[in-house]
DNA sequence: GGTTGACCTAAAGTGCGATTCCGGTCAACA
DNA sequence: TGTTGACCGGAATCGCACTTTAGGTCAACC
């Protein structure tokens, strides 16, 4: 009943993705993935009801992915949560990963944008929390004004630099990476060294909250209840 | 002959500023901005061989007005060439000038971007000569791996994060200035006081590379030569 | 009872003639 | 001699009938 193949929940969401990114929200059509996955137009919506959850399904995914690599990274090494290493790191894993570079970059094409809104509230929460954490630790500055302002603007132009003019994409990705480090190290980071205390203690609560987002994630992405009516 | 009436073709540019910023380059007719001034359309013809012209003259304008707002107060204070006061200035200028954001927010509109192509060359270059010279005289740091992308992409943010979400519009432009500012002393500048010769150089040199320049300008402005045909 | 694809239907796309719009010109005017 | 607006023609827009596409369903099938 209400407990099709997982495995299989997977493939269509592999196919998904990759029209999504050859051909854009709007022209793929549910039959081209089924054929793609090599299954009935109709086993699609025993997965998820409409074409807008499937992608809604896609990107959490996706998100999920994500977090989980970071996540690894950090339980690897607990200094991975200062600003100066993770900023850049998320920088580079949000840039391998087509789908996320795709979403971020405006729904120009791909407006299943209600995926998005409910994520983004939850990751600025996130986002904000930790911040605060890193303040109370002394991980951050606290002479910034609007800290979280300024973390967001100083960021910004990473992501979007190579979608206005193409004059730095001979640049190594690794190497504007560093240069945000470099970035975020001076002028968000206090001079001194961390506090190895406070670094594994921030470490463990982001840890733990990042977890907990990507088990958010994961809940939405097979979730399928075919009783309820659709809007 | 070629000397129609100067202050007739500032008036001209007025009405077709306004216009273009209440209805977009293409809804703007040349008859449209005639009856604004009070005139006939053929006049608007007399000063500019065609639309597309007209509306770089404006542009061009609007460049040289907000280049000489910049020259005013480096001769004011020479230390307004110090990256942390000359950028976060620079936006804050360019912040009050609907026009020239409309043309940095990208052709979406208004896309005689032809006026836009020769001027961004010239101050790419007029960029990266003050960089140089900035480095040269010890005003900005020397540790800092691909400078001009750096820079580029650590301040592009503070022009574009208002037009990606809103969650920020409730800070005011001077504290997002200063937020600028911050950022671009402690990631870009050496830590101690400049000093006091180098910044009078860089002054000067800049000073007259930005009269140049504003010369250039308003030059294309009011420019017109009949007896060329068109393209 | 999990799976399917023909089927239904609304919506998007297409073709095309009629109509409007508007950049650019120039003979006439003052 | 500077100024004008009626005028021209190419291009964009509109109206509309027609065709195609594709999301979602469900009776039939295995």
């Amino acid at each position: 009943m209400s407990h099709p193949n997982r495995e299989r929940a997977d493939r269509i969401l592999d196919a998904a993705g990759e029209l999504l990114l050859r051909m854009g929200y709007r022209k793929v059509a549910v039959d081209d993935i089924a054929r793609a996955v090599g299954i009935g137009k109709g086993t699609v919506y025993l997965h998820w009801r409409n074409k807008e959850l499937l992608f809604q399904a896609l990107m959490m995914r996706e998100s999920a992915d994500l977090t989980d690599e970071i996540l690894g990274r950090i339980k690897a090494d607990p200094a991975m949560i200062l600003p100066h290493r993770m900023i850049p790191a998320s920088f580079l894993v949000t840039h391998r990963r087509p789908l996320v570079m795709a979403m971020l970059r405006g729904n120009a094409d791909m407006f299943g944008s209600l995926g998005d809104l409910a994520l983004r509230k939850q990751q600025d929460e996130l986002r904000t929390q930790f911040e605060e954490a890193m303040l109370r630790r002394g991980l951050i500055r606290s002479d910034v004004p609007n800290l979280t302002y300024a973390l967001n603007a100083s960021t910004l132009g990473f992501y979007l630099g190579d979608t206005l003019s193409d004059e730095f994409d001979g640049i190594p990705l690794e190497d504007k990476a560093e240069v945000l480090a470099h970035m975020i190290r001076t002028a968000f980071e206090p001079s001194g060294e961390p506090d190895p205390a406070a670094v594994a203690d921030v470490a463990a609560e982001l840890g733990s909250a990042l977890e907990e987002l990507v088990s958010g994630y994961r809940q939405g992405i097979y979730a399928h209840d075919p009783t309820k009516a659709p809007g």
